[in-house]
DNA sequence: CGGGATCCCGATAGATACTG
DNA sequence: CAGTATCTATCGGGATCCCG
């Protein structure tokens, strides 16, 4: 956690998976994110589907899952620096590596918890 | 949630899976059931090693954390009713068929969050 | 032995308003 | 557009004591 990496802190990695996914979106962040960088803005309409009902997301929060990736070193925050601002996300190769993990994740939750058949929206 | 099963509530098996298994101990409590049955206090001190430093784990959390396994149809309570008390928890099929996800958890997890060498022990 | 009851605290998430 | 600031409600988790 010296600077832009938490790596280490527990010695089971269930544990440690367990602290870097914590938060209400950050699997599907970096689902949204596995074809390509997206601006926040895409971020925070993609997560609105799939939420329950009216669910109207934070700033706050989304900014800070943001962070907690980039931190965690799973994303990367480009910001073009113009006006109006334009910011990217984008998957490391860490975060690309994570990708399969969550694929899988999907298709057993598709089959034991919704149903859904996993097209290729998310 | 009627029941004993919690399924259907999102949209998104990705943002299911995550309410699912948010809690500190439940993947690992999955993980440290996969080979039979444990009691409690088995689960309890399997949990102590991983956890980081003198960490103790509060009765009030594990069996929070058991209550909603089972009532999310992953795990069941077994109760002997005897004196001293004797209750024995163990996988669904359910929560059978999710220690492959587990595993590559454990996998993906050993390799950019810890370099453990996935021995046999949790 | 396997918890429940109670108290406490930090972290998390929502709502709203504001800004470079 | 992409956030920050503030405030508040709720939650997760730890500590301690107790009981059948």
């Amino acid at each position: 956690m010296s600077k832009t990496t938490a790596k280490r802190l527990h010695r089971c990695p269930v544990a440690a998976f367990q602290k870097l996914i914590s938060g209400k979106y950050k699997l599907r962040l970096l689902w949204d994110l596995q074809d390509g960088p997206r601006r926040y803005g895409e971020l925070r309409s993609g997560l609105l589907r799939g939420a329950d009902g009216t669910a109207q997301i934070a700033p706050r929060v989304l900014s800070r899952e943001l962070k907690a990736l980039a931190a965690s070193g799973l994303i990367v925050r480009k910001d073009y620096g113009v006006v109006p601002p334009k910011v990217e996300y984008r998957l490391t190769p860490m975060g690309k590596s994570f990708i399969p993990v969550i694929a899988e994740i999907r298709k057993w939750g598709a089959r034991y918890l919704g149903g859904e058949q996993l097209s290729m929206a998310s």
